[in-house]
DNA sequence: CTATGTGCAAACTATTTGCCGTCTG
DNA sequence: CAGACGGCAAATAGTTTGCACATAG
């Protein structure tokens, strides 16, 4: 582990739960970190620590792709008016969905789409 | 509403439910109907019918878009070997949803990781 | 005739890769 | 010195767009 990569896994890691980043917002923080660091390795790391299952990366619907640090099972939801990604928790959303389908179920990712109550105001 | 793009909406509503087409894949079928289209204009018409709500488009990580014919809220299972898309309904989704979440739900995309039962074997 | 639809090629966005230099243990 | 790390530029995949021509109503 690189000064870089232990920098890029602090700053997932740390973050208040619940934050998202893109390639591109963690190579701004690296870079208002002081690190001299490309796009190109921000996405190697990135991709390593994914495959690693140190991070998450989350697929937003025509957008880039986010990243987490957290690993843990959660689900996902978007505001369509300012494009947040929070976190929240669906307990008994896995049981639901073995007890509809058939076959050895491996994760179930949830996204809803909804307006946060900032945005409703 | 031209010729091509009445055969390009009867090609995703009248496939067997739980179909779904990349963009390629319905330019290969139009082809072999004898139509010749370009990728552009399918691509084009894919997205005039999905803002129209005519057709629905579906998002799966790290591949091309699919395009379906059923516009009915449901819910989608990929099975992680042979990466079939099945539809699937998951009744009660949305009541769980809003019970765990607050502001205005609009919609819920759920999709299942799994391996179906031909891969299991 | 006017709007809509289309092909083609080029642009674009997000991401990945090859190559080669560099740093570290 | 070997192997991991990283910069740069080019490649790639999927999708979108500008423009000029064709076609339908």
């Amino acid at each position: 582990m690189s000064v870089l990569q232990d920098a890029m896994l602090s700053l997932l890691k740390n973050i208040r739960i619940g934050e998202h980043f893109t390639a591109e917002q963690i190579l701004r923080e690296l870079r208002a970190a002081h690190f001299s660091v490309s796009l190109a390795t921000v996405y190697r790391n990135l991709g390593i620590f994914t495959s690693e299952g140190r991070i998450r990366r989350v697929s937003v619907a025509g957008g880039p792709k986010f990243y987490e640090g957290n690993v843990l099972p959660h689900d996902h939801a978007v505001c369509l008016r300012c494009g947040r990604i929070s976190d929240f928790a669906l307990p008994g959303l896995l049981d639901l969905v073995s007890e509809n389908l058939k076959g050895e179920i491996i994760s179930a990712d949830l996204t809803v789409n909804y307006i946060c109550r900032d945005c409703a105001e």
